[in-house]
DNA sequence: TATAGTTTTCTGTGATCACAGATGTCAATT
DNA sequence: AATTGACATCTGTGATCACAGAAAACTATA
């Protein structure tokens, strides 16, 4: 009983570390940090009331995984990509996500089925009500909860890696297409739906199938944004 | 000019955080950590000659990688893998190895195949010399050539994490099956050069397929191995 | 007024120390 | 003899400080 008890005390030890580098992740996967954003390690300290330590090492992990750069004396950048980078980064994200989405569809139970509905029922009424930040945290959430569906920690590793790298590099995108082209989002909509019915049916191929397209789409309107003169 | 030598000063700054994260990288792709190999920090700053600090970025790191794994108060472990956890790292091995082969067929250039087959009789010649150590140094070599050649850090970096994780999980079958199948070693030779040729002549497919076949036969022997009561 | 040289400030890096939690040792108790 | 308790020792975590390098600001010079 007093093992039980430990056991479950024992589930998440939580470090000012670990706080650090869970913000920061949140930050960078929401789109928060755009590429070219400066941070220094004393600043977020201060902003987490600690001292540079535990910041210290968050940065030196996310820097591991390339999702943000450490200039030697000039601070911390989130990285830009350049066109080669973020071409093997759309490759990999759209097999491993289109993967991640055909598993979900294999050990997905009706809990988890449900529990997606609701969540793409979340991003839809978000997108109707016009709160553009709800939109996107909704659907953030929406898709982790499939890739968490997927039941493997090795695809969710992988794909949170790339997705560090590749959101600072959409965000600006995204910000243009949410202004000029809604009736993309309700596409991206559409495509939730049919993605959750096709899990719900426990169809893995057809999962794969439209996660790979909606994932396209969006590389491509990213790609035409880039392409812009500014 | 001072712009070119300093530009070339910058190509890498040497930290002795990075230096330990180096060290441990090598240890564990080379095999030389195993599940359950157990460390502290203070030990490895001894080792280095360093004090804690850089170690614990370097370990903090790896750790964030699933490389290693930090026990609150008991030390650092090199982890065991389940057997869910290893055919995930397997099927996501196999694809982005085969990847990287491929695109190493399109992208080498003469240089790079002449260097390839230096490295393969290499191999060769350390394995019929009878110095396993050199075979498994130098078969690495050879490897991660290939990757490299493929030009893509995203790949590398891919490649990179999940080796890391897979590595001590087959050391102990390697050595193994180096006392008892030295037949499973003459025809991964084969496999290498039959490789070399594929990317010589730009082959992607067929690079693909070979690199695909060693590594599932790979993969095999270990399961075999692990399969076995000991 | 423009430029070269100096200084000041800010950066990440590394060392040292204090601390709390977990483990193992050893003795006292039943 | 077995078990329980206290204690010593080990661990990673976090804070504080000193330092060298780089950028920026400032000053003196032409």
């Amino acid at each position: 009983m007093a093992q039980a008890v430990a056991a479950l005390a024992r589930v998440e030890r939580v470090t000012l570390n670990g706080l650090a580098y869970d913000g920061l992740k949140r930050a960078l996967l929401s789109g928060r940090l755009e590429p070219g954003t400066t941070l220094t390690l004393r600043q977020l300290a201060d902003e987490l009331g600690t001292s540079m330590m535990p910041v210290r090492e968050a940065v030196t992990r996310l820097a591991a995984e390339n999702a943000l750069a450490v200039l030697p004396n000039r601070g911390i950048v989130v990285p830009a990509l350049d066109a080669n980078e973020a071409a093997d980064i759309w490759e990999q994200r759209i097999r491993l996500e289109g993967d991640a989405s055909a598993r979900a569809a294999r050990h997905a139970d009706g809990d988890t089925v449900s529990r997606l509905r609701e969540l793409a029922a979340a991003v839809e009424s978000a997108a109707h009500a016009g709160d553009l930040h709800d939109v996107l945290e909704r659907n953030s959430e929406f898709q982790w909860s499939i890739y968490r569906a997927a039941q493997s920690r090795v695809l969710l590793q992988l794909i949170e890696i790339l997705r560090m790298q590749s959101v600072p590099h959409c965000t600006a995108a995204l910000r243009v297409l949410i202004g000029e082209r809604p009736a993309y989002f309700a596409r991206s909509f559409h495509n939730h739906s049919a993605l959750v019915e096709a899990i719900a049916r426990g169809d893995a191929a057809a999962a794969r199938r439209i996660k790979q397209t909606d994932l396209k789409e969006f590389r491509d309107f990213v790609n035409e944004t880039h392409r812009r003169p500014r």
